[in-house]
DNA sequence: ACTTCTATCTATAACCA
DNA sequence: TTGGTTATAGATAGAAG
């Protein structure tokens, strides 16, 4: 599908081979997408490029089909056998990893990270604004990525796109990224927060799609905690 | 591409929907397989049809792929990649010691709530949503118990009352305790939320001083805590 | 590594078996 | 559930930023 027909064999040229897996990556993900809207199904792609960089595409998440493949494939003599295409091993990999699981799930009793919070820190009005300052960073920051988000993401029953959030968006946050929350920075590290910050924004905003990969929106989550106010 | 254009969302007509994905997934798995060829990339499908059966694709399988996921996605962000097989393995193992320490010092170490976030759980508008509805409701309370503290904690370095607070405040806010916020509660704990929360904040609206107990204030945000939506 | 621009090549919707 | 057939919509190879 292209100017001219060529062999399903391995490209010899890096880069030509590089380019090709970015486009191909793209279009999977579309069709992984559409066929997911369409048909109501959840899945997940893993793709790791020649250079060794993983993508992922997820629907409902890549987190929640993985556990649910490996949570359905490890049962005891499992009852429905999975349809495979390729032949797959029932490796030691598979229990090792069901092991790191339950570990997982046994160490955090807590269900959500605002379990871990140690409020006998907020005594004091500082440290409130600390908090204050920090939760309403953190969340101008979530509704300005909302909208960078995959709008498929948002079909998981079936609903229209991105329920609520524009609502929520109304309240201040602007869908440029026009560093208006720039006071919350303080001396120190101001040039880290809207440097990574808006240049990978940028990039995805080059996009037709308009929304970000996992890595991006990863590395945006992390840049923004770094800088979020000391108690 | 077939011989009319369809719209992508959800088809209604179940055995339509069924044929759909069979092709669709057919068609996902072959285009999966050619850039792995092409690109020399690995690569895992994961798809469960709307009947609930599981099909997979993987090269070079879906559990080694799985399992590179798991391992890369858990270290720190390392930059650079590698790209002879030797010193990839190298650097993975360097990786796995550096996600052993860096847990050790998350569990340890750290000095704020927030730096023990899970970011990777939050890939799904849903789920940011439920991000967003928590620090929402977190950040409403803490506004309002703000008020409650004692007018002496202002005074740490000889500033005025409560500064910057006020300013907080307007952003839709009441200072009186007007539960204007309910409809962030959802129906299966709205009972419990406003049942707590008013209780003792008017406790201690009886009072002279007009302030909170360390004890009621962290007794407030666990009651929240409880009330903020799953992940 | 990620676009844009065609000219082509492929996948697939509808239909029927 | 699967397998053709055919007309078309979509994806993409090549080239150039």
């Amino acid at each position: 599908m292209g100017k001219r027909k060529i062999a399903i064999e391995k490209l010899e040229n890096p880069n030509k081979r590089q380019v090709t897996f970015s486009k191909r990556r793209k279009g999977l993900f579309k069709k992984a997408a559409d066929a997911c809207l369409l048909c109501e199904a959840e899945m997940a792609v893993i793709a790791f490029s020649p250079a060794g960089k993983p993508y992922t595409f997820g629907h409902t998440s890549v987190d929640s089909v993985i556990d649910r493949y490996l949570t359905r494939s490890m049962g005891p003599i499992s009852g429905d056998a999975h349809h495979d295409e390729q032949s797959r091993l029932l490796s030691r990999e598979i229990k090792d990893l069901e092991r790191e699981l339950k570990q997982q799930r046994e160490n955090n009793n807590s269900r959500y990270w605002w379990e871990q919070i140690d409020m006998e820190k907020y005594d004091s009005v500082e440290k409130l604004e600390s908090l204050v300052e920090g939760l309403e960073k953190l969340r101008s920051n979530v509704l300005k990525r909302v909208e960078k988000l995959p709008p498929w993401s948002t079909f998981v029953n079936g609903e229209t796109t991105k329920p609520a959030v524009p609502l929520l968006l109304t309240d201040g946050v602007s869908s440029t990224h026009t560093h208006e929350d720039q006071d919350y920075v303080d001396d120190q590290e101001a040039v880290v927060d809207d440097g990574v910050d808006a240049s990978v924004i940028a990039s995805a905003e080059n996009e037709d799609d308009h929304w970000l990969s996992d890595e991006d929106w990863e590395q945006l989550m992390r840049d923004d905690i770094e800088l979020l106010p000391a108690v």
